[in-house]
DNA sequence: TCATCTTGCCAAAACGGTTTTCACACCGGT
DNA sequence: ACCGGTGTGAAAACCGTTTTGGCAAGATGA
């Protein structure tokens, strides 16, 4: 059942039915009341391609996620990212599209979506420090909202990211009262911008108290269970090991963990562990009780303000870049305690 | 530039140069030539949303991910999936469209999908026992293809699936022969399909022994580390507690480990643990050395094989129903070991 | 009373491609 | 000279909407 069916079953013109439909003014109560039931009736579903044509617009916004072809790993944020997004995106009548495509690959995919009309706007994932991604953008002219940012860009754009600095320096602020002086940093890669702004923070709490950073507790990687229990492992077995570990992520969190059982220690009793929470509905940082303690900060909520952030801008293209900091929360639970008296 | 304004360009008609842009035989090589430099040199990108239109395909495929509103978690495999049928997908020219839906909005949501027409086809994700989605989709005539399967359905259709009854089976089996008898079955939730599928082969395997399967060792829950800890406590907590676990997901696994250890065991030695292993990028078991013992098949292999089934069924909507049945690997880790003698 | 607004509707033209139909030139064979 | 096939390209129809530009009838105002 198309426009044209339903209008001449209606004994109208297509144009009347299309404004009765989408609420055009000039249409008769009585007529816009007869249209719509008929299209109740009928299961009427205008054509979203025609529409699509019509308009101009795609009614649609794209993820462009970068899948590192060495590594093959998937940002496991990622789906609680899109949780919350897709549901601000359905609720407005609006499609999500997503591409996984290789690094390289990513400017071309946007020039593409742009020039093909398949979106009207995307959202940026894992932005590196000076993204080249962010001038491509601007220079296509398609909206676009980043979640995170990328230090080094000059241009003024929009996005949503958590403070990643202050968690960091909060963080280790509350290990040095506790008395913690070696705390081992088990950061993300730190090609990423979220990653160098937390290892700032880290390092600017250490410096206001007149400390120094030891490299040799620094470690950037993937974060993966695995190399969160190599972190551990190799700032356990120092002459001089570390008292308190501070993880970038959950998983990297158990891998610690997992390395500190391994020793026969205790977590929140021999060593102090504070992780970076993301609030994944699949990675719940225990449930009345948390286990790790945590600066949290619900990607899916960010993924919420990023999608409305984003149609808002496809609305008003002409609108100033928008910015929107979270703060994560400290939240206390048992892996971490005093600095163990030597 | 469209494809008007460039057939004005050459001083062609804009049925000429379609039809040399696509390949069709009825256009001198030399003419073919001309407009395939003059499209590259202009950047010529024909507009999706018309060929849409005027194709009546939608070059797009859906997936809809089911939230459960009460428990709001995502599935975690789902991100590895979809970059499996991702890569398919944008290689043949198909966008990938996410719609996370409740639950309770899944079926209309089909219907919409199908009569608005934004897809060509449907991955469905997460079936339950007897699920009424596959019916609804027959009805609709959409395309699709399910990853798992349905008992009950006495419908055929088309599914990529694991065979989850033989890898717990076997992996059942292995525990047996490793001289365990009290074995915890730490499954899925058992509305969902492939947990029913696990369960009886794990009970199957036990009953080929002439051993009668424990309740009080099984529970079924959503497949957190969280609840894997829950159910090893109570496993464990028993009179006669279990020796051996067998777990369905990495995540539990972890959560079984964490209430060995806290226990001062030890994994391998006092309890063994065997977990089934979807090989997420970002939740690797091991690198060189597995920590796990597990069955595992890879999920984004599954997403790879689901999509290359769809887009060919796409193709050829009057194909019979087609099948893929992926047999998991067991492979040998650190957590399993001997039963400990009495 | 006549010009001017409203109101409610319609026909036709977009939107940007594909597909079908048709015209024409050229060639070889009779 | 006629005919049929073939290679090449143009014109027109079509996909299913929205949008633009009328237009008749009735209401309003001077």
């Amino acid at each position: 059942m198309n426009l044209k069916e339903l209008a001449a079953k209606l004994g109208l013109s297509p144009t009347t039915v299309s404004r009765a439909l989408n609420g055009y003014p000039e249409v008769n109560e009585a007529t816009r009341e007869r249209v719509v039931s008929a299209a109740r009736r009928h299961n009427y579903r205008p054509n979203a391609r025609a529409i699509r044509l019509a308009t101009g617009r795609a009614l649609a916004v794209g993820h462009v996620i970068p899948l590192d072809t060495r590594s093959e790993i998937m940002n496991p944020i990622f789906s609680d990212f899109i949780a919350g997004s897709g549901e601000v995106y359905s609720r407005n009548g609006f499609d999500m599209l997503l591409s996984i495509v290789p690094d390289e690959l990513e400017e071309s995919t946007y020039r593409d979506l742009m020039s093909r009309g398949t979106v009207d706007g995307v959202i940026v994932h894992a932005p590196k420090t000076n993204d080249p991604r962010i001038r491509t953008l601007k220079d296509l002219g398609l909206p676009f909202v980043v979640h995170g940012r990328s230090t080094g860009a000059d241009l003024d754009y929009n996005w949503v990211d958590v403070n990643n600095r202050r968690a960091f320096q909060r963080a280790t602020e509350f290990l040095l009262d506790l008395g913690h002086r070696r705390i081992a940093l088990v950061n993300g890669l730190e090609v990423m911008d979220f990653a160098v702004r937390r290892r700032i923070g880290h390092t600017d709490a250490l410096h206001a108290r007149g400390l120094e950073p030891e490299l040799r507790l620094m470690s950037s990687t993937e974060m993966t269970e695995v190399n969160g229990w190599r972190a551990a492992e190799a700032a356990l077995s120092q002459p001089e090991p570390a008292t308190a570990f501070l993880c970038a992520s959950m998983l990297q969190g158990m891998g610690v963990r997992r390395s500190i059982e391994g020793r026969g220690l205790k977590m929140g009793r021999d060593i102090s562990v504070i992780i970076f929470d993301d609030d994944l509905s699949y990675l719940r940082n225990g449930e009345d009780v948390p286990i790790f303690t945590a600066t949290r900060s619900s990607v899916k909520e960010a993924g919420k303000l990023a999608a409305e952030m984003l149609l808002a801008v496809i609305n008003q293209p002409e609108s100033p870049p928008q910015h929107r900091l979270l703060e994560a929360e400290l939240i206390l639970g048992q892996s971490t305690g005093p600095a163990p008296a030597f």
